[in-house]
RNA sequence: GCCCCUGUAGCUCAGAGGAUAGAGCACCAGCCUCCGGAGCUGGGGGCGAGGGUUCGACUCCCUCCAGGGGCGCCA
């Protein structure tokens, strides 16, 4: 990347100019290049020479000049300009320019991928809920990060797994093979008690029922075998509504399995021999206030039963350990924060380090209805599930939508306004960039129009410039996402694309009677085809040839 | 009481310690003999409050105010 490069240009000048006693032999602070908002400053700054200018007790505009004379000009640069108050602008050269777009022809789908994980094992779990019900927009929200994420990961030169943890034991099972049975008596006219804290939902009723119309009524007497039948049922349609959001997993990982392989035994034997284990109560604990938290938290309950956060232990020895992974991104609703720093202290207790284990946060998401909210409780049954959501407004919307919030920020989602402004939305504006390149791609295709031999040196125009220059971005833009797991960077890199493009669209005719120019544009146009439908991908939306 | 997240335009949200804080929607005014008007151009309007660090703070630190979430032998 051309970034890379300059920023070597900067700091081999600094190297140069201490070699000459331009500059006492102070450390180097980090180089860190940006985009000036203004394209007057070029299209590249650095604060270098601020930076330096405290420690080196010197002027900063002295340091940028002495910095600046030091660099001789590659092919790629136009000029370097120093700017008060120690700013250093780099102006690439159009021909430079010019010339990407044919490198991103060439590279096709793959252009913007970058090499930051070099191959390493990487793990993201996301969504994980147990399958007790269907997901509401609360999970979606997780399943869009997640999948996201992992697109981008892919792409940045990681090697990743998908992964879907299914919390098929515990208490929580069990409220629900309690809710189940209760359900199917009752529809066979039995006279049954829910359990308190079972799942009041309406699904739950259609379960049984649809139970009863396959099996009929022959369980009643194997409630084990009635509770397997249910959770299949369940997890069938968490599969399928997470396909209907074009979200899909390499593996589903049972906790059940935990116990059938033996890693729950060997981490808490592990656990046990480093001295983590305490027993009081009747239960015991993991000692965690010996690694800094608050408080212990206990593993095996008083009646022997397991705790979630035991499992939780197991599994990710079994991440780390058993299967290597370098690196694990969980992804969790807000509910789940109190876990955090629990989670980071075992694996620290593990001997791993912690930051290797990163745990992103999705916040609260509320619906609106107009004015009106919506609670969210599955236990309640007032559930707003999340394929009513997909169903009512498409998967493309939903997975914008969704992604154009910071994790950290909670979301009110408004369906009215989100139907209202259906046709007049930001994701239709990008898909529609797309599909107008596709029309005029179309058209020189039906013209029998040959652009392989297009000059790109031809497009000298302002908007064909800055079409470029915003297509070089996304290499940038994924190294972003991928090293600050924040895939919110995305929809907006894809609207600034789309804006370009409609301005490039509307200042240069592309087909036209200049052949020469035609074909340079049509290139030009491919090249955005690329950058829109990469990135549109990326974000698991289609890239619509006609709309 | 303690911990986490948030407070930026009328609304929904971006903003990587730097130069004149951005986008979409909404509102107002313009733009079609020609490749898709789901488009383009222009306009009005904003960093919760107060301190601190810094050459420079929406950004980092502290206090306060406001909203959400968590502090289980639930998951």
């Amino acid at each position: 990347m051309i970034k890379d490069e300059i920023t070597i240009l900067l700091k081999e000048a600094v190297l140069e100019a201490q070699r000459r006693d331009l500059l006492p032999p102070v450390t180097m602070p980090d180089i860190v290049l940006e985009r000036p908002q203004n394209p007057e400053h070029g299209d590249y700054a650095s604060t270098l020479p601020l930076k330096l200018a405290r420690s080196a007790r010197m002027n900063p505009l002295t340091i940028a000049q002495n910095l600046v004379s030091l660099i001789q000009l590659p092919d790629e640069i136009d000029s370097i300009a120093v700017a008060s108050p120690g700013f250093i602008n780099f102006s690439l050269k159009s021909e430079w320019l010019t010339k990407q777009v044919e490198g991103i022809i060439s590279s096709g789908e793959r252009y913007g991928d970058v090499d930051l994980g070099k191959g390493a094992k990487v793990q993201v779990e996301f969504v994980s809920v147990n399958p007790t019900g269907p997901l509401h927009v609360g999970h979606g929200r997780g399943a869009i990060l997640g999948s996201t994420l992992a697109s981008v990961l892919a792409s940045s030169g990681y090697d990743v797994v998908r992964e879907y943890y299914i919390n098929d034991a515990g208490g929580q099972m069990d409220a629900f093979y309690r809710s189940l049975y209760a359900r199917y008596q009752q529809a066979l006219g039995i006279d049954a008690q829910m359990p308190s804290e079972g799942y009041f939902g309406e699904y739950m009723m259609d379960i049984a029922r649809e139970i009863i119309a396959e099996e009929g009524g022959k369980l009643s007497d194997k409630p084990a075998e009635l509770g397997k039948i249910g959770v299949a049922k369940v997890m069938k349609t968490i599969k399928s509504d997470l396909e209907a959001l074009g979200v899909s997993f390499d593996v589903w990982f049972s906790e059940n399995s935990l116990f059938e392989q033996g890693q729950y035994d060997r981490v808490m034997a592990f656990l046990k021999e480093r001295g983590y284990i305490s027993e009081k109560e009747g239960a015991v604990w993991f000692t965690s206030t010996a690694l800094g938290e608050d408080k212990d938290n206990v593993l095996v309950r008083s009646d022997g039963a397991p705790t979630y956060f035991a499992t939780d232990i197991a599994y990710h020895y079994n991440k780390f350990i058993e299967r290597g992974f370098s690196k694990v991104i969980n992804i969790w609703g807000a509910d789940h924060q109190g876990h955090v720093s629990r989670m980071k202290a075992v694996v620290s207790a593990l001997g791993i380090d912690p930051g290797r284990l990163q745990i992103i946060i999705s916040q609260m998401v509320t619906l609106k209805r107009g004015e009106m909210a919506l609670r969210v409780s599955k236990r309640t049954g007032e559930i707003i599930i999340l394929r009513e959501l997909v169903d009512e407004v498409g998967p493309d919307v939903c997975r914008f939508f969704f992604l154009s919030h910071s994790a950290d920020s909670q979301m009110d989602f408004d369906l009215e306004l989100a139907k209202r402004h259906s046709s007049d939305n930001p994701v239709y504006y990008v898909q529609y960039g797309h599909a107008r390149i596709a029309s005029i791609l179309r058209l020189a295709q039906e013209r029998g129009i040959d652009y392989k031999e297009g000059n790109v040196s031809l497009l000298t125009g302002d908007s064909e410039l800055a079409l470029i220059r915003n297509m070089l971005q996304l290499p940038e833009v994924l190294e972003l996402v991928a090293s600050t797991l924040e895939p919110h960077h995305l929809p907006y890199y894809a609207l600034d694309v789309a804006t370009t493009f409609h301005n490039f669209y509307e200042k240069c005719r592309v087909i036209s009677s200049d052949n020469a120019l035609t074909s340079a544009r049509l290139k030009l146009v491919e090249a955005a085809q690329i950058v829109l439908a990469k990135t549109l991908h990326l974000m698991g939306m289609t890239a619509p040839e006609k709309m």
